[in-house]
DNA sequence: CTGAAAGCGCTTACAG
DNA sequence: CTGAAAGCGCTTACAG
C-alpha cells in the first residue's frame, strides 16, 4: 500500500501538506489539492488509520460491551444496536463489539482498548466490564439500570422502569386483575430489582398482597434454556396453584411466545382466561402473531442514539450542555393480549 | 496512561524487555519478569494497542459488515453475528460493526479501514463493500451466495440453497402440494436468484407449471415495510386468485407470522387449509407459537463460526489446509405447519 | 498556504 | 536472556 511519502515525492509536496489535503485541518490551495488527491488515487492511497490513530489519540471507534454468558440477542438489542451504529456513525465513530465481558487482565499480552469510548449494554450488580472501563480510564455510558457502585458520577440513558411498572400494573388493575404474575428478567440483571421493588410497591398501592408465585427471575442460562423460562414457570405455577392467575406480565417477546405455548397447553385462552402484557418486545413482531400482544415501547432505537450522543458530549465531540441521565420515553401499545377481567 | 517509558525505567529494564514482558515473544527471566508485572500493575499500565497495531501491521480486529439500508438484524443475524464474534475471541480478534455500506471514498478524509479482514453478510450484485475491500487488499470471505463478479477467488461460506430448494419442494410436494407460494427475499440479495431458479427447476423436476403467483420478491424497503411484506403478499395474491394455493414457503420467521396473519385474516387454517414452511427462521421462537412452523435449520452461529475460521486461515493465524469454499448443513426440522394436502 | 523536524508508543532486527 | 537504536506512518507545533 502507498504511503504518505510516495504520495508527496510524486506530487512534489511535503507529507504535511499531503496529511493537511486528507484531514482538511488546514487549507491547501485548489491546486495542490488536486494534484495530491489525482497521485493519491493513482496510487490508491488513503491515510493509514492507525498511524493517525497513535498520533491524534482517538481511535474514532466506540465500544459496545454486551452481558457475558452464553448471551444471545433480543430484537430489543437488535434495534438498540441499530440506534447506535447508525448515530455513531454520524460523528463517523464505528463500533466494536464486545459481547463476552471484557476479559480479566489475567494474560499479560492484553493490550488496552483501540476504543474512545464504551456503551455498556445492562450493566449488573459488580460487573467487571465497568470496573475495567473505569480503572482504563475510557468515557463510557451505561444503558439500563444502573446501580451505585463506588462509580457516583456513571453516564446513564434509561426507561423509567418505576414508571413502566407502575403504568403496567395501573392498567391490568384497572381491568379487573388482582392476581398477576410477573415473569422477570434475569436476578443479575439490575434492571429486575428495580422492577421488582415498583411491582411490589404497585400492588400496595393497589391494597393488593404479594404472593410468592407472582414474581419469576429468568435463570441465567443458555439460548435453549431461557426460550424455555417461560414455558416452565408458566406451566408450573398455574397447574401447582388452586387461585387463578389472571394476567401475566413477560419481560420480553420470548418469554411472552413460550408462556403462551404454556397457557394454551393448560387450556388457556388468551385474553379471554388470562391476559398477556409485554414489557421489552419486538412491536411490529408482536403486531403479527394471533392474538396481537399488547405491550409497552421502551424505544430501544432511541435509547442507542441517546447513549452515543451522550458518549459523544463526554468525549468533547458534541459541544454544549447535556444532562448526565437521560430518560427516554415509553408509552403502552394497546393490542389485542389484555382484557376484562 | 503510563507507558513502556515509564514501567521501563522504574523497573531497571529497557523497553524492549517490558515489551517481551507483555507480547511473550521473547523469553523473560522469571526475575524480571515478575518485577516488570508489578510496577506495571501499580502504575496501571497496559500497552498501548494503537502503537502496536502501527508496528505490527495488525490490528487484531475484523469488519463485518451487513447489507446497507434501512437495515434490522432478524434472528437468523444474531445467531450469525454470535458465532462470528465467539469465534473471532477465540484467536484473539475483535469484531467492528459496520451496518451501513462502507462508504464512497468522497469525503477525503476517509482513512483506511482499522481491519485486518473482513466478513460480508449477503453479498448483493455490485456490491459495493466487496469492490471496496478488494480495492483496498483486504482479504475477507462472504457468506452466502456469491456470484461471478470478476472477483473470481473471492472465500465464500454458504448453506447449499439450491439444495435447500429442492428438499422443501420434493418435501411439499410429497404431501400433495402442487400450487406453492414462495416468498422470496429480495430481489437485489443473490440468493433470491439462486433460489428462485432452483424453485423453478424443483418445479419442472415434478412436471408442475410455473405460474407468476407463484414467486414474491421483498420490497427493500424499511422496517416497519419488510414486515408487512408477509401480509400484503399473501392477502393479495390469495384474495385476487381463483385456484387455491395449498402452501406457502417463507424466507424468514417475520415474513411466515405476516403470512399467517394474512391467512387468518382470509379465514385459512394452517396446516388444515394451507401449509407453512419457513427457510430461515429462529427455531426455538418457531417452537413457541402457535402452530408451531415447520422450517429449515440453517446453522446461521455455524455460519459465523466457519466464516471467520476461513477468515483467520486467509490471515494465516490458522494454520494448514482449507478450502475456498465452505457449505454448511441445512436439514428440515417438522413441527406442525405443513401437513398433507 | 507550505515545509522541515520532532514525536506519538510501541516492536524488532542486531549485537552481545 | 537483555539492551540500544531504528522505524512503523502519520500529525503537529514552529517557522516562514
Amino acid at each position: 500500500m502507498a504511503k504518505i511519502d510516495d504520495v508527496a515525492r510524486l506530487a512534489g509536496v511535503s507529507k504535511g501538506t499531503v496529511s493537511n489535503v486528507f484531514s482538511q485541518k488546514r487549507p491547501t490551495s485548489p491546486k495542490v489539492t488536486e494534484r495530491v488527491l489525482r497521485i493519491s488515487r493513482e496510487l490508491n492511497y488513503v491515510p493509514n488509520h492507525t498511524a493517525r490513530s497513535l498520533v491524534t489519540k482517538k481511535t474514532m471507534a466506540i465500544g459496545l460491551t454486551v452481558p457475558h454468558g452464553n448471551f444471545f440477542f433480543s430484537t430489543f438489542h437488535n434495534q438498540f444496536i441499530n440506534g447506535v451504529v447508525l448515530e455513531a456513525s454520524t460523528y463517523g465513530y464505528r463500533v466494536l463489539l464486545d459481547m463476552i465481558a471484557v476479559e480479566e487482565v489475567k494474560t499479560p499480552s492484553l493490550a488496552s482498548y483501540p476504543i474512545d469510548g464504551a456503551i455498556v449494554l445492562g450493566p449488573m450488580l459488580e460487573d467487571r466490564r465497568i470496573q475495567l472501563l473505569h480503572q482504563h480510564q475510557i468515557p463510557f455510558v451505561t444503558v439500563g439500570q444502573m446501580m451505585n457502585q463506588g462509580i457516583v458520577d456513571a453516564s446513564t440513558v434509561n426507561n423509567d422502569n418505576e414508571k413502566i411498572i407502575h403504568d403496567i400494573c395501573d392498567y391490568l388493575i384497572s381491568m379487573g386483575h388482582r392476581n398477576m404474575m410477573f415473569l422477570n428478567a434475569g436476578q443479575q440483571m439490575t434492571v429486575s430489582m428495580v422492577r421488582s421493588e415498583a411491582f411490589i410497591h404497585a400492588l400496595e398501592k393497589h391494597q393488593i398482597g404479594l404472593q410468592p408465585h407472582m414474581i419469576h427471575y429468568k435463570p441465567m442460562v443458555d439460548y435453549e434454556e431461557s426460550m424455555r423460562y417461560g414455558y416452565e414457570e408458566t406451566y408450573h405455577t398455574l397447574s401447582e396453584l388452586s387461585e387463578q392467575v389472571t394476567a401475566i406480565i413477560a419481560d420480553d417477546d420470548r418469554t411472552a411466545f413460550s408462556a403462551m405455548h404454556a397457557l394454551k397447553d393448560l387450556g388457556y385462552r388468551v385474553p379471554e382466561d388470562i391476559s398477556l402484557f409485554v414489557i421489552c418486545g419486538d412491536l411490529s413482531m408482536m403486531h403479527q402473531v394471533t392474538p396481537s400482544l399488547t405491550g409497552m415501547d421502551l424505544q430501544p432505537s432511541e435509547l442507542g442514539v441517546q447513549a452515543v450522543r451522550l458518549l459523544m458530549h463526554k468525549l468533547s465531540v458534541l459541544e454544549g450542555e447535556y444532562r448526565n441521565h437521560w430518560i427516554v420515553d415509553s408509552r403502552i401499545i394497546e393490542r389485542d393480549s389484555c382484557s376484562l377481567k
